[in-house]
DNA sequence: AAAAATATATTACAAGTGTAATATATTTTT
DNA sequence: AAAAATATATTACACTTGTAATATATTTTT
Protein backbone atom coordinates (compact mmCIF):
# COMPACT_ATOMS: atom_id res chain seq x y z
CA UNK A 1 0.00 0.00 0.00
CA UNK A 2 0.96 3.79 -0.96
CA UNK A 3 1.76 6.20 1.81
CA UNK A 4 -1.40 7.67 3.21
CA UNK A 5 -1.57 11.02 2.42
CA UNK A 6 -1.01 13.80 5.85
CA UNK A 7 -4.93 14.88 6.82
CA UNK A 8 -5.02 17.74 9.15
CA UNK A 9 -7.44 17.87 12.03
CA UNK A 10 -9.90 20.16 10.12
CA UNK A 11 -9.79 17.90 6.85
CA UNK A 12 -10.04 14.70 9.18
CA UNK A 13 -13.36 15.67 10.40
CA UNK A 14 -14.72 16.16 6.72
CA UNK A 15 -13.08 12.82 5.82
CA UNK A 16 -15.03 10.93 8.74
CA UNK A 17 -18.28 12.44 6.51
CA UNK A 18 -16.90 11.66 3.24
CA UNK A 19 -16.32 7.45 4.69
CA UNK A 20 -19.60 8.13 6.84
CA UNK A 21 -22.26 9.36 3.34
CA UNK A 22 -20.50 8.24 0.40
CA UNK A 23 -20.70 9.72 -2.09
CA UNK A 24 -21.64 12.60 -0.44
CA UNK A 25 -22.26 16.48 -2.56
CA UNK A 26 -20.80 19.64 -0.97
CA UNK A 27 -24.04 20.91 0.22
CA UNK A 28 -24.61 18.03 2.20
CA UNK A 29 -20.96 18.05 3.37
CA UNK A 30 -21.89 21.50 4.34
CA UNK A 31 -24.93 20.80 5.99
CA UNK A 32 -23.51 17.93 7.97
CA UNK A 33 -20.29 20.11 9.01
CA UNK A 34 -23.01 22.64 10.05
CA UNK A 35 -24.42 20.78 12.72
CA UNK A 36 -21.32 20.85 15.22
CA UNK A 37 -19.06 23.65 13.92
CA UNK A 38 -19.77 26.78 12.93
CA UNK A 39 -17.03 26.78 9.92
CA UNK A 40 -17.68 29.05 6.71
CA UNK A 41 -18.58 27.46 3.96
CA UNK A 42 -15.41 29.02 1.97
CA UNK A 43 -13.26 27.25 4.94
CA UNK A 44 -15.07 24.10 4.58
CA UNK A 45 -14.77 24.20 0.99
CA UNK A 46 -11.40 25.09 1.04
CA UNK A 47 -11.16 21.73 3.12
CA UNK A 48 -12.74 19.76 1.03
CA UNK A 49 -10.03 20.66 -2.39
CA UNK A 50 -6.73 20.37 -0.21
CA UNK A 51 -8.44 17.15 0.94
CA UNK A 52 -8.82 16.16 -2.81
CA UNK A 53 -5.47 17.93 -3.73
CA UNK A 54 -3.62 15.25 -1.15
CA UNK A 55 -5.29 12.60 -2.82
CA UNK A 56 -7.55 11.37 -0.37
CA UNK A 57 -10.70 11.87 -1.80
CA UNK A 58 -11.88 12.95 -5.67
CA UNK A 59 -15.19 14.03 -7.09
CA UNK A 60 -17.18 13.47 -9.74
CA UNK A 61 -20.27 15.18 -11.46
CA UNK A 62 -23.21 13.61 -10.64
CA UNK A 63 -26.08 15.80 -12.56
CA UNK A 64 -24.60 18.68 -12.30
CA UNK A 65 -22.87 18.82 -9.05
CA UNK A 66 -20.20 17.77 -7.44
CA UNK A 67 -20.21 14.77 -5.85
CA UNK A 68 -17.08 13.11 -3.93
CA UNK A 69 -15.26 9.76 -2.78
CA UNK A 70 -12.80 8.77 -0.77
CA UNK A 71 -10.10 7.06 -2.13
CA UNK A 72 -8.17 5.98 1.12
CA UNK A 73 -9.35 3.40 3.38
CA UNK A 74 -10.94 4.64 6.50
CA UNK A 75 -9.91 1.08 8.26
CA UNK A 76 -6.03 1.59 6.87
CA UNK A 77 -6.06 5.12 7.83
CA UNK A 78 -6.97 4.34 11.36
CA UNK A 79 -5.29 1.90 12.03
CA UNK A 80 -2.09 3.47 10.74
CA UNK A 81 -2.42 6.41 12.93
CA UNK A 82 -2.89 4.32 15.52
CA UNK A 83 0.28 2.85 15.66
CA UNK A 84 2.08 5.71 14.83
CA UNK A 85 0.21 7.14 18.52
CA UNK A 86 1.17 4.33 20.38
CA UNK A 87 4.89 4.71 19.01
CA UNK A 88 5.03 8.12 19.97
CA UNK A 89 3.46 7.79 23.35
CA UNK A 90 3.95 4.52 24.95
CA UNK A 91 6.64 3.03 22.73
CA UNK A 92 4.80 1.38 20.28
CA UNK A 93 2.41 -0.83 22.85
CA UNK A 94 -1.69 -0.75 23.58
CA UNK A 95 -0.97 -2.60 26.74
CA UNK A 96 1.06 0.31 28.55
CA UNK A 97 -1.73 2.58 27.08
CA UNK A 98 -4.07 0.15 28.85
CA UNK A 99 -2.23 0.09 31.80
CA UNK A 100 -1.67 3.80 32.10
CA UNK A 101 -5.92 4.08 31.82
CA UNK A 102 -6.27 1.93 34.10
CA UNK A 103 -3.39 3.28 36.39
CA UNK A 104 -5.12 6.53 36.06
CA UNK A 105 -8.84 5.44 37.05
CA UNK A 106 -9.57 6.36 33.45
CA UNK A 107 -11.70 3.12 32.76
CA UNK A 108 -15.05 2.17 34.72
CA UNK A 109 -15.66 -1.27 35.56
CA UNK A 110 -17.61 -1.42 32.82
CA UNK A 111 -15.37 -0.81 30.50
CA UNK A 112 -12.76 -2.96 31.99
CA UNK A 113 -15.87 -5.69 31.28
CA UNK A 114 -16.04 -5.26 27.77
CA UNK A 115 -12.51 -5.56 27.42
CA UNK A 116 -11.80 -8.62 28.71
CA UNK A 117 -14.82 -9.55 26.42
CA UNK A 118 -13.10 -8.04 23.34
CA UNK A 119 -10.07 -10.63 24.75
CA UNK A 120 -11.71 -13.70 25.48
CA UNK A 121 -12.82 -13.88 21.92
CA UNK A 122 -10.30 -12.34 19.99
CA UNK B 1 -5.41 21.78 35.62
CA UNK B 2 -4.37 24.43 33.54
CA UNK B 3 -4.41 24.27 30.12
CA UNK B 4 -1.28 22.15 28.71
CA UNK B 5 0.52 23.73 25.96
CA UNK B 6 0.54 22.21 22.86
CA UNK B 7 3.55 20.62 21.67
CA UNK B 8 4.82 19.67 18.51
CA UNK B 9 6.50 16.62 16.79
CA UNK B 10 9.62 17.86 16.99
CA UNK B 11 9.19 19.74 20.38
CA UNK B 12 7.81 16.14 22.23
CA UNK B 13 11.11 14.44 21.34
CA UNK B 14 12.82 17.00 23.45
CA UNK B 15 10.55 16.99 26.47
CA UNK B 16 11.05 13.27 26.33
CA UNK B 17 14.27 13.68 27.25
CA UNK B 18 13.45 16.73 29.89
CA UNK B 19 11.19 14.15 31.58
CA UNK B 20 13.70 11.62 31.42
CA UNK B 21 16.82 13.12 32.62
CA UNK B 22 15.87 16.54 34.50
CA UNK B 23 17.55 18.42 35.39
CA UNK B 24 19.33 18.63 32.53
CA UNK B 25 21.95 20.73 30.52
CA UNK B 26 21.87 22.14 26.77
CA UNK B 27 24.63 19.68 25.70
CA UNK B 28 22.90 16.66 27.25
CA UNK B 29 19.67 17.01 25.59
CA UNK B 30 21.94 18.02 22.47
CA UNK B 31 23.63 15.18 22.85
CA UNK B 32 20.80 12.71 23.31
CA UNK B 33 19.22 13.96 20.49
CA UNK B 34 22.32 12.93 18.27
CA UNK B 35 22.08 9.69 19.27
CA UNK B 36 18.99 9.47 17.13
CA UNK B 37 18.51 12.04 15.07
CA UNK B 38 20.39 14.13 12.49
CA UNK B 39 19.18 17.82 13.79
CA UNK B 40 21.26 20.56 13.94
CA UNK B 41 22.44 21.96 17.04
CA UNK B 42 20.77 25.13 16.23
CA UNK B 43 17.34 23.37 15.45
CA UNK B 44 17.49 21.62 18.67
CA UNK B 45 18.31 25.00 20.51
CA UNK B 46 15.33 26.38 18.89
CA UNK B 47 13.16 23.32 20.31
CA UNK B 48 14.17 24.25 23.52
CA UNK B 49 13.48 28.19 23.15
CA UNK B 50 10.20 27.13 21.74
CA UNK B 51 9.40 24.63 24.34
CA UNK B 52 10.18 27.36 27.05
CA UNK B 53 8.06 30.18 25.37
CA UNK B 54 5.07 27.84 25.90
CA UNK B 55 5.41 27.12 29.41
CA UNK B 56 6.33 23.54 29.17
CA UNK B 57 9.82 23.61 30.41
CA UNK B 58 12.21 26.21 32.21
CA UNK B 59 15.33 26.95 33.08
CA UNK B 60 17.99 27.85 35.54
CA UNK B 61 21.72 28.25 36.17
CA UNK B 62 23.78 25.84 37.01
CA UNK B 63 27.41 26.94 37.22
CA UNK B 64 27.70 28.84 34.23
CA UNK B 65 25.47 26.92 31.96
CA UNK B 66 21.45 26.83 31.85
CA UNK B 67 19.98 23.41 32.90
CA UNK B 68 16.52 22.47 32.10
CA UNK B 69 13.48 21.53 33.92
CA UNK B 70 10.08 20.84 33.05
CA UNK B 71 7.42 22.50 33.66
CA UNK B 72 4.65 20.20 33.34
CA UNK B 73 3.71 16.53 33.84
CA UNK B 74 4.42 13.59 32.13
CA UNK B 75 1.60 10.99 32.83
CA UNK B 76 -0.87 13.84 33.13
CA UNK B 77 0.63 15.12 29.38
CA UNK B 78 0.68 11.54 27.74
CA UNK B 79 -3.40 10.92 29.33
CA UNK B 80 -4.61 14.21 28.02
CA UNK B 81 -3.39 13.42 24.49
CA UNK B 82 -4.36 9.49 24.83
CA UNK B 83 -8.13 10.90 25.74
CA UNK B 84 -8.18 13.19 22.41
CA UNK B 85 -6.58 10.43 20.34
CA UNK B 86 -9.66 8.24 21.15
CA UNK B 87 -12.03 10.79 20.55
CA UNK B 88 -10.55 11.70 16.97
CA UNK B 89 -10.12 7.96 16.08
CA UNK B 90 -12.39 6.38 18.34
CA UNK B 91 -15.18 8.17 19.85
CA UNK B 92 -13.76 8.39 23.18
CA UNK B 93 -13.96 4.20 23.45
CA UNK B 94 -10.17 2.74 24.08
CA UNK B 95 -12.27 -0.67 23.62
CA UNK B 96 -13.00 0.38 20.31
CA UNK B 97 -9.35 0.77 19.82
CA UNK B 98 -8.50 -2.42 21.23
CA UNK B 99 -11.29 -4.46 19.50
CA UNK B 100 -9.67 -2.79 16.16
CA UNK B 101 -6.35 -3.82 16.93
CA UNK B 102 -7.72 -7.46 17.82
CA UNK B 103 -9.64 -7.40 14.47
CA UNK B 104 -6.80 -5.85 12.20
CA UNK B 105 -4.46 -9.04 13.81
CA UNK B 106 -2.57 -6.27 15.71
CA UNK B 107 -1.84 -7.96 18.48
CA UNK B 108 0.52 -11.75 19.24
CA UNK B 109 -1.25 -14.04 21.48
CA UNK B 110 1.43 -12.72 23.86
CA UNK B 111 -0.31 -8.64 24.00
CA UNK B 112 -3.61 -10.11 24.17
CA UNK B 113 -2.18 -12.29 27.54
CA UNK B 114 -0.47 -9.22 28.72
CA UNK B 115 -3.44 -7.11 28.31
CA UNK B 116 -5.63 -10.08 30.03
CA UNK B 117 -3.64 -10.22 32.91
CA UNK B 118 -3.04 -6.55 33.46
CA UNK B 119 -7.31 -6.13 33.16
CA UNK B 120 -7.35 -8.90 35.85
CA UNK B 121 -5.44 -7.00 37.87
CA UNK B 122 -6.74 -3.71 37.17
C1' DA C 1 43.52 41.41 28.55
C1' DA C 2 42.97 39.61 23.60
C1' DA C 3 41.74 35.87 21.05
C1' DA C 4 39.38 31.74 20.61
C1' DA C 5 35.86 28.85 21.86
C1' DT C 6 31.48 28.00 23.46
C1' DA C 7 26.73 29.11 24.89
C1' DT C 8 22.65 31.61 24.23
C1' DA C 9 19.53 34.82 21.55
C1' DT C 10 17.64 36.71 17.44
C1' DT C 11 16.25 36.32 12.84
C1' DA C 12 14.85 33.59 8.64
C1' DC C 13 12.17 31.00 5.59
C1' DA C 14 9.27 27.62 3.22
C1' DA C 15 5.48 24.34 3.96
C1' DG C 16 1.30 23.34 6.27
C1' DT C 17 -3.03 24.79 8.77
C1' DG C 18 -7.27 27.19 10.06
C1' DT C 19 -9.77 30.62 8.60
C1' DA C 20 -12.06 32.90 4.96
C1' DA C 21 -12.78 36.66 1.01
C1' DT C 22 -12.90 37.54 -3.80
C1' DA C 23 -13.44 35.99 -8.47
C1' DT C 24 -15.27 33.17 -12.01
C1' DA C 25 -18.21 29.70 -13.98
C1' DT C 26 -22.60 27.44 -14.19
C1' DT C 27 -27.43 26.93 -13.38
C1' DT C 28 -31.90 28.74 -12.44
C1' DT C 29 -35.27 32.28 -12.52
C1' DT C 30 -37.53 36.00 -14.61
C1' DA D 1 -31.32 36.04 -23.12
C1' DA D 2 -30.42 39.00 -18.81
C1' DA D 3 -30.37 38.89 -14.10
C1' DA D 4 -30.03 36.44 -10.00
C1' DA D 5 -28.59 32.67 -7.55
C1' DT D 6 -25.58 29.08 -6.70
C1' DA D 7 -21.38 26.29 -7.20
C1' DT D 8 -16.60 26.02 -7.86
C1' DA D 9 -11.80 28.07 -8.17
C1' DT D 10 -8.34 31.29 -6.91
C1' DT D 11 -6.17 34.17 -3.70
C1' DA D 12 -5.10 35.75 1.10
C1' DC D 13 -3.21 35.91 5.55
C1' DA D 14 -1.58 35.02 10.19
C1' DC D 15 0.15 31.27 13.02
C1' DT D 16 2.72 26.99 13.68
C1' DT D 17 6.39 23.83 12.55
C1' DG D 18 10.75 21.96 10.99
C1' DT D 19 14.77 23.44 9.70
C1' DA D 20 18.67 26.39 10.46
C1' DA D 21 21.91 30.68 9.89
C1' DT D 22 23.58 34.82 11.89
C1' DA D 23 24.52 37.60 15.86
C1' DT D 24 25.68 38.45 20.52
C1' DA D 25 27.18 37.27 25.13
C1' DT D 26 29.99 34.57 28.16
C1' DT D 27 33.71 31.59 29.36
C1' DT D 28 38.16 29.63 28.54
C1' DT D 29 42.66 29.67 26.64
C1' DT D 30 46.77 31.90 25.43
Amino acid sequence: MENLPKISDAEFEIMKIIWDKNPISTNEIVETVKKTSSQNVRTIQTLISRLEKKGAISHKKEGKLYVYLPLIDKNEYISKKSTSFLDKFYNGAINRMVMNFIENDMLTDDDIATLKNILDKG
